[in-house]
RNA sequence: UCCGGCGUAGCGCAGUGGUAGCGCAGGUGACUGUUAAUCACUUGGUCGUAGGUUCGAAUCCUACCGCCGGAGCCA
């Protein structure tokens, strides 16, 4: 027999005699009743702790924030209790805990709670994401599992550039140098030549000195290769699995989701079909004159919304400053906060927005879509867009060009809407010799180190090709997030890998 | 690498040249239904570092360090 509950199940035992296994999170005291918050991973539990349980009470006035402790009592439903059930604890004991837990309730810094990653990881909001995560990742492998896909994975150690060589992190391996993985893909193209079907799902390493909310510099990446798949089939594959994972967040998740604000809304409108336009197409919607004239409304109406939040913040500020009981101060002071917050955001938005617009305008074909070109496209669509066709001189060596332009690759980008950018890269490969060493070539590229590459296309080549998703920006595109670091457990930026 | 912002108590912040402050957390006490409980009292400071200006510097100047955001580059 199991004596312990968990959280999530207490309702199945409501009048039973239970034992709870958790860590304290939190305490409220009204003289002779104790309330604790216990969370053990399912959930959290009120428990109430009353003075004719005089041992109990002891325990449980003196227990430290973040203690573990074991509890045994009789859960009750009570329309008092938040989540409406809650313990009645008639012995509550404290396995291990001690003063100083340094995560308190109210807000802190992003450098303080990166600094105590290992201990933020508690929080609800924390837990949230990391189920919303693992859920998307289960999805990511069930999608190509039921597909017909074998999992293959690729080393992490490789010995050159499969993109651009100043983002690689070099390691000394035995003397030689080496590179960590910035994608499988190669090794996949090798595995698709085998079993068909294949995908990897591991953790990629870019060196790019990149200092914003989009970037870490390791990340997890899935990645499908597919013998025998053209441009058309990527793009159906790409739609189906962005929908299948939006779904099961949406299915699985709901409540975390919406405890971490999402609007659910945006989320619903994922369906097929996802607006497809070509590269060409793109450029000339960033050029065009009804573009400029609608980002430049836009811009109006946001610096219009910036004057009227500095009026109201130099109002609650008078206010602030001419109240005189303090609980009325300290709700001004943190509206005051939240509103400067704001303006801070809003002012380095305007402060970049002219740039944006004129860079738009001036885009010229040829030019790659940077991250203002992705915000201003994606804005116009209310889903994913898939944007084809791109120059091949803004692409890697290995996509093949189109045989009716040789101009443009037959790749595919996902782009996520409201300014997520780029969660999905891919394209059709180059499956010819000639053509393969011919590009090489032309980017100055060794082709000794891609000997074994470049078989691939002397014995059975086939025409194929595949994408990447990158985990971390679908986890904040869906969990609505501001930033990327929230998205994975520890995450790794410029400038910091601990703890 | 460049541009901008920030650095004041354990945490979040106010303080624009004249005695170092507020809230939370911590501590003590009151309270049998709290929801970030409330109330009273209370502990806690090398104002990032170094130099300079000044009768006097958290405040002005210079350099450096650290963090945040953005650009470039990228998923």
């Amino acid at each position: 027999m199991n004596p312990y509950a968990h959280i999530r199940d207490l309702p199945a035992h409501a009048g039973e005699t239970v034992e709870l296994r958790g860590w304290l999170c939190g305490r409220r005291t009204s003289g002779k009743l104790i309330f604790a918050l216990v969370r053990d991973g399912t959930g959290v539990c009120q428990c109430v702790v009353e003075a004719k349980t005089p041992d109990a009470f002891a325990v449980a006035e003196r227990a430290p924030l973040e203690s573990s402790v074991i509890l045994r009592g009789v859960p009750r439903a009570d329309e008092r209790a938040p989540g409406g059930i809650e313990m009645h604890v008639a012995d509550f004991t404290v396995i291990q805990g001690r003063e100083g837990y340094p995560i308190a309730r109210k807000e802190h810094g992003v450098d303080f709670l990166m600094n105590h990653r290992h201990l933020w990881l508690r929080s609800l909001r924390q837990t949230a994401i990391l189920r919303v995560r693992h859920t998307l990742v289960a999805a990511a492998r069930r999608f190509f599992d039921e597909r017909g896909f074998t999992l293959v994975d690729t080393p992490i150690f490789q010995p050159g550039a499969a993109e651009g060589a100043g983002s690689l992190f070099p390691v000394e391996y035995f003397g030689e140098r080496v590179y960590l993985a910035q994608t499988g893909q190669l090794y996949l193209e090798a595995a698709a030549m085998a079993l068909g079907r294949v995908y990897c799902f591991g953790p990629t390493f870019r060196a790019e000195k990149s200092k914003t909310r989009r970037h870490l510099t390791e990340f997890w990446m899935v990645e499908p290769e597919i013998a025998f798949a053209e441009l058309p089939d990527l793009m159906d594959l790409a739609e189906a699995f962005v929908c299948q994972l939006v779904e099961a967040a949406l299915r699985e998740r709901r409540d975390d989701l919406q405890r971490l604000g999402r609007d659910l809304a945006a989320l619903e409108r994922v369906a097929p079909p996802f607006p497809r336009i070509t590269y060409t197409e793109a450029a000339e919607l960033l050029r065009s004159d009804a573009t400029h004239q609608r980002l430049v409304v836009e811009l109006e109406a946001d610096r219009a919304r910036l004057t009227d939040s500095m009026r109201r913040l130099a109002e609650l500020e008078a206010r602030r400053h001419s109240e005189t009981k303090a609980w009325r101060q300290d709700k001004l002071d943190d509206e005051i906060a939240a509103l400067r917050e704001e303006l801070r955001e809003l002012e380095t938005d305007l402060a970049n927005r002219p740039a944006h617009i004129e860079s738009a305008r001036r885009f010229q074909w040829g030019d790659d879509l940077g991250g203002d070109e992705e915000t201003i496209l994606t804005r116009q669509f209310d889903r994913p867009v898939i944007v084809t066709r791109y120059p091949r001189q803004c692409k890697a060596f290995y996509m093949k060009p189109a045989p009716d332009d040789p101009r443009v690759v037959l790749n595919l980008d996902v782009l996520a809407p409201e300014g997520y950018g780029e969660i999905i890269g891919g394209s059709q490969r180059e499956d010819d010799l000639d053509a393969l060493c011919a590009r090489m070539k032309e980017e100055g590229m060794d082709p000794e180190p891609y000997e074994w590459y470049l078989d691939l296309r002397r014995y059975g080549s086939v025409p194929h090709g595949g994408f990447g998703l990158g985990i971390e920006r679908t986890v904040a595109w869906i969990c609505g997030l501001r930033h990327i670091r929230e998205t994975i457990p520890f995450p790794r930026l410029i400038g910091r890998a601990t703890p």
